[in-house]
DNA sequence: AAAAATGTTGACCGATCGTGCAGAAATCAT
DNA sequence: ATGATTTCTGCACGATCGGTCAACATTTTT
């Protein structure tokens, strides 16, 4: 009874497989020129077979983009009132920068799919993004009420932290050519860290040159 | 002889019809998504027309993308080694945030061909874009040096720029969600020009609250 | 006015797409 | 061991894709 037997076994190890294989080439491709046949060459197993657990393309994608709308909406835990506003920044940077190199195919897919209207994920804009977004600015425009920040645009603060992570992770390819073609070394990565939070933060902070 | 014949002229109009299309369908779609049908459709005339002067998708993309770039690059032009860095870096990111309004469609597609990772454009990125940034971090650099704005991270901020500016063209569908679904107002455009330049110049000038 | 060059268009080709479906193979319940 | 259930796979379909081509229309050149 402890097990569910090995055919559940393989059914959470397959399409955790094909998970993994569309939110690379859904990336890589864009929804309209990823193929389920190249996802399912990608996962090692035939195209039928993802239909058999997906049903459809538009319903793999779907899980695709939930998963990493997930993935982002708890990185965000630090942004609560009682907590110091610099830190929380701060962390919530370092935590959107570290997904940006662990998931950066997953903020390719929202890349593309915002930069084409969201034809398929609309609702979660609507009902799961927006009261998010909201919540998180009511918490910014309590600390400058307290006196904690000064008072720059919540939103726009929201939206410049979200573009820069973000950035680091759709124009990987980019940075890379930049950096005469070789990958970010982790020591590259923390001097982003640090230069992002320096950059981001100082129009933040109270006191200009702390 | 001043002017060129009927021919000459509707094929200056044809073509610059067909390159609006298809910046635009590149946008919503992507390479793969734009059928050059559609292109066809959105600039009123029948497909065939369109591979006559374009020959190929892909010859038809380059240009799109190749004027974009040489949009960006002019932007920049304010970025010299004489100019006040804040005012020079300030007038930066008011063109960049104009473009993101008037050329939208050309930032997407930039975004889209850098997700992929440049199929169609990397001799931009290697040519080009490579030198042109490295050029821009020796102005930033001296203006370092010269104890104009604080030492923070060339690269860095060009990248915080391009991300922060990029972001209100490329994810305008998600910012127009979150601002209860209508398109930003004149005022709230030059609010955004005055929160981004407040948020980003902040971290480089030398006296903190100025 | 005739010839040449340029522009326009619909028909067509092989390839690939998403998806439906029947049946084989494997696993589970009895 | 046997039947039920789940998993897996090859095949076929209509639709659409990028691109070719020949026929036709218009403009330019002679």
């Amino acid at each position: 009874m402890a097990t569910k037997g090995i055919q559940s076994r393989n059914r959470q190890e397959v399409t955790g497989r094909i998970l993994s294989a569309a939110e690379r080439v859904f990336a890589e491709f864009g929804y309209a020129g990823a193929s389920i046949s190249r996802i399912a060459a990608q996962a090692g197993i035939p195209k039928s077979n993802v239909v058999y657990y997906f049903e459809t393309k538009e319903l793999l994608y779907r899980r695709v983009v939930g998963e990493i709308f997930d993935i982002w909406r708890a990185a965000a835990d630090s942004i609560t009132i009682d907590n110091d506003p610099i830190r929380a920044l701060g962390d919530y940077i370092d935590t959107k920068l570290d997904l940006a190199r662990t998931r950066p195919y997953g903020s390719k897919v929202w890349a593309n799919e915002i930069i084409q209207r969201a034809p398929i994920v609309q609702d979660y804009l609507e009902d799961e993004l927006r009261s998010w977004t909201e919540d998180r600015i009511v918490v910014i425009e309590a600390w400058i009420e307290h006196g904690q920040i000064r008072p720059i645009s919540a939103r726009h603060l929201l939206y410049a932290i979200w573009a820069t992570t973000q950035h680091y992770a759709d124009f990987t390819h980019q940075i890379t050519t930049l950096n005469a073609g070789v990958e970010l070394t982790n020591r590259q990565w923390d001097e982003t860290k640090t230069a992002v939070k320096d950059l981001l933060l100082r129009g933040v902070e109270k006191h200009g040159d702390g």
